[in-house]
RNA sequence: GGGAGGUUAGCUCAGCGGUAGAGCGUCUGCUUUACACGCAGCAGGUCGCGGGUUCGAUCCCCGCACCUCCCACCA
């Protein structure tokens, strides 16, 4: 029995976990024999709560692992988590910061990766459990941790094995610093904000007098640390200056000007200050022409010695007042503009990053890349939609090398030891650690304090979730995996690595497709944010409106666009769907119990076998539409169209299912007009539509699917590994097809004639059809029954002429239809609207009339569009015919 | 400076060479014994602008405008 309430809060879980308890999300559950179909969750960090964006993800993924797995396919969708190194440590350190007061280094090294430590494992399990709210199917039997023993002994592998092909090195470069964070970042974790700002003119006097260079730069505070000033070589404006020294304001040293190409002349005054420590450009410069570098900015943000006791200690903001002040007291400045500059600002924290050189762990991916690239142009890995395919190939071909290293505690530990003598000491892969210095045999050695970047153990996800580089069973078996679901803003970061890793270490890309959907906005379309709002918790629409309605709404919101508006409104929408479809099978339950008549029991009687040549129109057209359906819903899955899977379920359900079907099946079970045997021939159908649809839809709804499928059929447990409906081709009847679009769209001019002209809905009218003699006339016949219950008819009468004086006329496809309606004056407004609608299908003939008198469409037009136009005109005509009729009827009224 | 995507009904978006579609919303009727999270019906669109190709363009090509996003070390 199905409450009348739909609550589904009261069934979600408990068949998520018998689901779960079955075994259903171990591929094993599918058979030996099954064809693998595998998937690697995008790890969520540990200590974070899952957004809408992994909603989303797990959704469609979901839908594409319950989709498969009901195909028969051996399903293994690896779930895990994510140790987000910089992530985890922050969170933790403020954690420990409004608790104790401590920082971490009050608390110690070891300390404090044992609180880490701590943290993500009581974590875990939530998250996990988000998961598991949202519906996935995912086999937590194989959970993994990207920072568990069989991660770090792939990342170990990794990079070791990188080190000695000579693709990993320790190199002193110039790097993004961020100094709030006190660790290096990639590339790719620094964002370009453009901000205004200023370009400040300063004058360099020269060292013999006798004037002086000027220089536009919006970072003064570095000229401490200048140590040449540049011009280009073909300026005129400064020809012969390569050579003499200025004095470097406030300092009092003396910098010779070069002349150098990077110079561009059109820029500021056309002079450059070059600060070889503090700027990529100026490092680039200062190697070229020998400069010296003087770092003035240190590590953490401040002034240091070298930019002069006046100076020292101030942070690089307080100290570019400062030196913006003693120049106005030098009488060195020239003046300043407001200038937009493109800022670096670290992705996490939001502080402006600090280029500095120092020492870091790098991979030279270039060689990773050209492989990768080689992999994707063959097509080994797809790209969904495919332009960003272009996106990932132009990142590719000019990536640059990638810094791996980070200053920071939690993470993997880089495997590589250093002696007093300075060597460098990195194992091979496979081995332990080492006792000596490779090089001079020397100890004792110190191991690299740093760590790895979280997407150097990410990069290797498909690889190491199945025990790379043990040749693992289950890596014989699942890898590659069929496809990877995740956000395009991760393209970089994770995906190109991802095929990087997977083509340079396995020789196979890791992934046949990679499906890039969108980001999640709000309902206006705004990016979400905790400081605007406007975040919407998809586990709080869970428990509001189901996991059913969340999935089912992120599934049709997940179309082509970039940007999903997402917000509670659409999700009541979408928890409406899962209504009707509970309200469907209630009303079925009561037919089918009907149907069970004596027997009385509470089991409604199993579906027969369908004969489908022995079924009558209505029947025939439903079982042809749900095969339909279920070919639009396979063929829009396989390209991944989730929106137009999605939208033909719901199509089909709503509209053709329960308004139509439903609808017209009512007065026959109830009626007395067919027998017991074709009553529960129709029962059988309307049974088999109902168990069918709800196998289509259970990749997306989950949980109502079995909950229903349970009531009426006692196998909703089942209906998890239950075959997915496919389009039966006996089932096509295009003329059941043809005769109920007649009846419904002679059943709609009727009702809605009755609306227009304000007619009481129980005032029974007079109908005819007019048709010539022939099969369709005969079908229609038969269902003059069922017209007269939709339509509220009392009479109706089917000949090819109806000759009703007065009657009002018109034509749907192809069938004249007459109406007599009672003594009624038309209004002056009925006339207005009649007459309105003529003049546009006389427009519209025109237009036609227009095309047909045209040679050259004759000629050229293919025979079938001619053809078909000559009847829409013939059509249009008709009708016109039809309605300029009633208007004289009306104005002879 | 490069690159990608967008511009279609009030809103959010599908469609993409033969007379414009959906959901939501608006409006008008409905206690029609599955469902008001509902039923029935109406209204609503120069498919951004200008050219071109074509018998025919919202759809293809070329410009333009505006919006989004990504990449990029220019002071």
């Amino acid at each position: 029995m199905l409450d009348k309430n739909f609550d589904p809060a009261s069934f979600e879980m408990r068949w998520y976990k018998a689901q779960e308890d079955a075994g259903f999300f171990r591929p094993e559950a599918s058979g030996p024999d099954a064809r693998p179909y595998t998937l690697v969750i995008p790890p969520p960090n540990v200590t974070g709560r899952l957004h809408v964006g992994h909603a989303l993800g797990r959704s469609l993924e979901d839908v594409l692992c319950r989709w498969r797995r009901m195909q028969g396919r051996a399903v293994l969708w690896v779930p895990g988590v994510d140790h987000a190194g910089i992530a985890t440590q922050m969170v933790v350190e403020r954690d420990l910061k409004e608790r104790t007061g401590q920082s971490r280094h009050d608390l110690g090294r070891e300390a404090f990766v044992a609180l880490c430590r701590e943290w993500a494992e009581a974590r875990r399990g939530d998250i996990l459990n988000q998961i598991r709210r949202l519906g996935s199917s995912c086999d937590f039997s194989r959970v993994y941790y990207t920072l568990d023993e069989t991660r770090s002994r792939a990342v170990r592998h990794a990079f070791t094995t990188l080190y000695h092909q000579g693709l990993a090195y320790r190199a002193e470069r110039m790097v993004n610093w961020c100094p709030s964070c006190a660790t290096v970042l990639s590339d790719l974790e620094v964002n370009h904000v453009e901000s205004s700002g200023h370009l400040y003119s300063i004058a360099y006097p020269f060292e013999t007098g006798g004037g002086e260079l000027v220089v536009a730069t919006t970072r003064p505070e570095t000229m401490l640390g200048d140590t040449a000033l540049a011009v280009h070589p073909r300026d005129e404006r400064f020809a012969g200056l390569a050579g003499r020294r200025v004095i470097v304001p406030l300092t009092g040293r003396t910098i010779p000007v070069i002349a150098d190409a990077f110079v561009d002349p059109k820029f500021g005054t056309g002079v450059v200050k070059v600060t070889p420590a503090h700027d990529p450009n100026d490092f680039e410069a200062g190697k070229r022409n020998g400069l010296e570098s003087i770092a003035v900015i240190g590590f953490d943000g401040r002034m240091t010695a070298l930019a002069g006791a006046a100076y020292a200690g101030l942070d690089r903001f307080d100290a570019r007042k400062k030196v913006l002040r003693d120049l106005d007291a030098a009488a060195l400045r020239r003046g300043e503009k407001s200038h937009l500059i493109p800022l670096a600002r670290c992705q996490r924290s939001d502080t402006i990053v600090e280029p500095l050189v120092s020492l870091q762990w790098f991979v030279s991916v270039a060689p990773l890349a050209e492989k990768a690239v080689a992999a994707t142009d063959a097509g080994e890995t797809r790209f969904v939609p495919e332009p960003w395919k272009k996106t990932y190939d132009e990142w590719m071909r000019n990536i640059r090398d990638w810094c791996v290293s980070r200053q920071l505690w939690w993470g993997h530990g880089i495997p590589a030891w250093y002696c007093p003598g300075g060597h460098v000491t990195v194992p091979k892969p496979g081995e332990g650690d080492p006792d000596a210095c490779a090089m001079c045999a020397e100890g004792p050695l110190v191991r690299d304090p740093d760590v790895f970047d979280t997407w150097f153990s990410s990069w290797l996800m498909p690889l190491s979730v199945f025990g790379w580089p043990e040749k693992t069973p289950d890596f014989d078996r699942y890898y590659p995996t069929s496809v990877l679901v995740t956000g395009f803003d991760i393209i970089f970061f994770w995906v190109a690595r991802m095929i990087m890793a997977g083509t340079f270490f396995d020789g196979r890309a890791p992934f046949g497709d990679a499906v890039l959907h969108g980001l999640v906005r709000d309902e206006k379309g705004q990016k979400m944010s905790k400081t605007k709002g406007n975040v919407v918790d998809p586990l709080d629409m869970c428990d509001e409106f189901g996991a059913d309605a969340v999935r089912f709404t992120l599934a049709v919101l997940s179309g082509t666009g970039r940007d999903l508006p997402f917000g509670k409104a659409r999700v009541a929408g979408y928890r409406s769907f899962a209504t009707k479809v509970w309200n469907a099978a209630r009303f079925a339950l009561q037919m089918l119990e009907e149907g069970a008549d004596g027997a009385g029991g509470p089991a409604p009687a199993p579906p027969q076998a369908i004969d489908f040549a022995s079924l009558g129109t209505v029947d025939r057209w439903i079982l042809s539409r749900l095969s339909e359906a279920s070919a639009d819903v396979n063929a829009a899955l396989e390209a991944y169209r989730f929106d137009e899977a999605a939208n033909a379920l719901y199509q089909f359900f709503w509209s053709d299912f329960c308004d139509g079907y439903v609808e017209m099946v009512k007065p026959a079970l109830r009626g007395a007009e067919l027998s017991a045997e074709e009553k529960d021939r129709t029962r059988a159908v309307l049974k088999r539509v109902l168990l069918d649809s709800l196998a289509l839809l259970h990749p997306f709804m989950p949980f109502v699917s079995c909950e229903i499928r349970e009531a009426l059929n006692g196998d909703g447990l089942r209906l998890a590994m239950t075959k997915f409906p496919e389009p039966n081709a006996e089932w096509k009847d295009d003329g059941a097809t043809e005769v109920i679009a007649l009846v419904r769209g002679i059943v709609t001019r009727v009702r809605n004639l009755r609306a227009e002209r304000g007619l009481p809905q129980t005032e029974s009218l007079r109908l005819g059809i007019e048709l010539p003699v022939g099969p369709l006339s005969r079908e229609i016949q038969r269902h003059v029954p069922l017209l007269s219950h939709l339509a509220r008819l009392s009479t109706v009468e089917i000949s090819s002429n109806v000759n009703w004086p007065g009657a009002y006329r018109d034509v749907v496809t192809g069938a004249g239809i007459v109406v007599e309606l009672p003594k009624k004056e038309f209004s002056s407004e009925d006339r207005e609207k009649l007459e309105r609608d003529l003049e546009k299908l006389r427009a519209e003939a025109e237009k036609i009339r227009a095309r047909l008198a045209d040679s050259s469409f004759l000629a050229r037009a293919p025979a079938a569009v001619v053809e078909r136009t000559q009847q829409q005109l013939a059509e249009l005509e008709e009708r016109s015919a039809r309605l300029s009729g009633n208007l004289v009827e009306a104005a002879g009224a």
